[in-house]
RNA sequence: AGUCCGAUGGUGUAACGGUAGCACCACAGUUUUUGGUACUGUUUGUCUUGGUUCGAAUCCAGGUCGGACUACCA
């Protein structure tokens, strides 16, 4: 039958609302970004949930912009968030029941807070910041009451009233909801509800001069739209009392909140404050660099959608810190790749392998399987003569045991071609070798081999005439350690210096040279690559996506 | 110190009172015209102390450790 697939504590809960007849079986999720800042991973494990969840239960989820704070919210991001969740989301037949913006809601929201003024239920302060932060007490003394907070419901509408026509300054007065001073929880301290800014917004532009809190604007917002199962991360958990009071004390729709702990990832940083640093003060090239966690990044790293979703899936939700191997993502898009990837031969580090007792001016064509693990993939033709550039790294003047390649007297498969016997090198006055001299074993041919002798290793090549150039980019993991955010000092300076490693001209198959932004091969043997956006019509640009796993470098590493 | 949350191999996640499983990593081997892929096998775990029970990762109590909260951010 169908594998039992355990379900996640969300699940559960759903399952069992479903079960209850709650809601009448509906279900309705949100996925709710602030547009201040591009999507990382961590949305993406958001994304997937609240979209997933509402598919496999048959409900709807909103995308809706949390745009409470004009100061830092611009169109930009919105647009870019947009892109990245249709990119992410592609193939799966999720997409959002509605493009929504908490900054709909102003009016409706600013009748909400008049209602809870008529019921005695918030005031206006005229304290200041520092006042209410020195009044609001700490975790083991009770805070203490503004003198504001005795004003007459009258006094407090008309108060409010003049909040919103701009008869003061930011800061000059607040909105606060009468709870409880003396809470446990801070939060429920007389919370702030509206703050004033003259600030323009960038969807009511200067309509408003009072903008709602978080707590007051999102929990009536999923209200407003019936959401059911509101999912968010740990760190909200402490609104939550909160959340349920105004929906409470409003007697309006009562949406739930759930929440889930953050996914966190080895080897990078995840708050959008720490990204925006990255980008504003040029540690990378934006928020689309291929070393960005973001997904705009990782869709220029040539990460697939499906890759990331399934990684996603993979390391799963629950309530405990976490942070995950970053290496796990990694097999997720080798697994993909692995399956839809082109095998193509580049070579990084050349240098000039030279058949001797092949005829100079000859040219053989050899044929090409696309794919291993795709017999739909097709073909392609290889150019093939007397002198190949090969990988630096696949001769060694002094081979060690196990050296599977060249080096003097040994032999290697060319891939798809000959076995060619290394018969000797030349150095320059440095000591560098600039070329390895081979025989070729003419009955090795490929596909007709009737020499009966097998060897430990196959090389990629390219042939020297046939070859064009391309610009490589290969990427490392943006931070030296795992955890930069728990480390000592500033995470800046744990940087990995050598993230980037950029290399001008590379040979490639003459096929590759017209290779387009966003295409993705594997280079045998060396890891995958994606064409970047960078690319000019003369000028071919990889990203190295990742590496392939590596046996060989582990093996040296170890000795 | 107050409130709240959490604790299962190196990492992430299951087991819902009845055999601690899965994935990644690591290690060993088989296959291979990619030292890739695929396949096989191995090592490694229930924070602690009591209690309830025929039986506890699971329920209860205490402790320990980790995290969150004291923004006119979300």
């Amino acid at each position: 039958m169908s594998e039992e697939k355990s379900l996640n504590f969300l699940e559960e809960i759903i399952e069992q609302d479903i079960a209850e007849g709650k809601n009448g079986g509906r279900i309705h999720t949100r996925f709710p970004p602030e547009p201040n800042g591009y999507l990382h991973i961590g949305h993406a494990t958001s994304i997937c949930l609240n979209f997933g969840l509402a598919k496999k239960y048959n409900g709807k989820c909103n995308l809706r912009f949390d745009d409470t704070n004009p100061v830092t919210e611009e169109t930009e991001y919105v647009e870019s968030i947009k892109a990245d969740i249709k990119w992410l989301l592609q193939g799966t037949g999720s997409e959002w029941a509605n493009e929504l913006y908490a900054s709909d809601y102003f009016e409706q929201l600013y009748e909400f807070a008049v209602t809870l003024i008529k019921k005695g239920l918030a005031y206006v302060d005229d304290y200041s910041s520092e006042e209410i932060a020195a009044t609001k007490g700490s975790t083991t003394e009770p805070g203490k009451e503004s003198p504001s907070r005795s004003r007459s419901i009258e006094e407090n509408l008309q108060l409010f009233a003049d909040m919103r026509a701009g008869k003061y300054k930011d800061g000059e007065k607040v909105l606060r909801a009468k709870i409880d001073m003396a809470h446990p929880n801070l939060l429920l301290r007389d919370p702030l509800m509206y703050r004033i800014k003259h600030a323009h917004h960038h969807r009511t532009g200067d309509k408003w001069c009072i903008y709602p809190m978080y707590d007051f604007a999102h929990g009536q917002s999923d209200s407003i739209e019936h959401i059911t199962h509101s999912i968010c991360t740990l760190e909200f958990i402490h609104h939550r009392p909160l959340y349920d009071w105004f929906i409470e004390k409003l007697d309006i729709f009562p949406s739930h909140q759930y929440e889930f702990a953050r996914r966190n990832l080895t080897y990078t940083v995840m708050s959008k404050r720490k990204l925006l640093q990255l980008v504003n003060e040029k540690h990378v090239s934006g928020w689309d660099d291929p070393r960005m966690p973001t997904i705009s990044g990782m869709r220029r790293r040539g990460y697939p959608a499906e890759a990331i979703r399934q990684f996603c899936d993979t390391i799963g939700i629950a309530k405990r810190e976490n942070i995950s191997d970053v290496g796990v993502l990694e097999f997720c898009v080798r697994e993909h790749l692995n399956k839809t990837a082109n095998r193509v031969m580049a070579v990084l580090d050349p240098v000039k392998l030279v058949i001797t007792n092949y005829p100079e001016g000859q040219e053989e064509i050899f044929n090409s399987e696309n794919n291993p693990e795709d017999a739909s993939a097709g073909s392609r033709q290889l150019h093939f003569s007397r002198e190949l550039w090969i990988e630096r790294e696949d001769f060694m003047e002094e081979p060690p045991k196990k050296f599977f390649r060249l080096g003097p007297g040994l032999m290697v498969r060319l891939k798809n071609a000959y076995i060619v016997k290394c018969t000797g090198f030349n150095k320059d006055a440095a000591g560098n070798v600039t070329e390895v001299l081979c025989e070729y074993l003419p009955e090795t041919k490929s596909g007709s081999d009737t020499s009966g002798l097998t060897v430990k290793g196959t090389i990629h090549w390219v042939s020297v005439p046939h070859a064009k150039t391309a610009e490589v980019r290969l990427y490392d993991r943006l931070f030296k350690v795992e955890d930069p955010s728990s480390e000592e000092g500033d995470f800046k300076d744990y940087i990995n210096p050598d993230s980037m490693h950029i290399l001008p001209s590379v040979y490639i198959e003459p096929g590759l040279a017209d290779a387009k932004p966003g295409e993705r091969v594997q280079f045998m043997r060396k890891g995958y690559f994606c064409v970047d956006k960078d690319s000019t019509p003369d000028k071919v640009i990889f990203n190295r996506t990742v590496t392939l796993k590596d046996a060989w470098a582990k093996e040296m590493k170890k000795a």
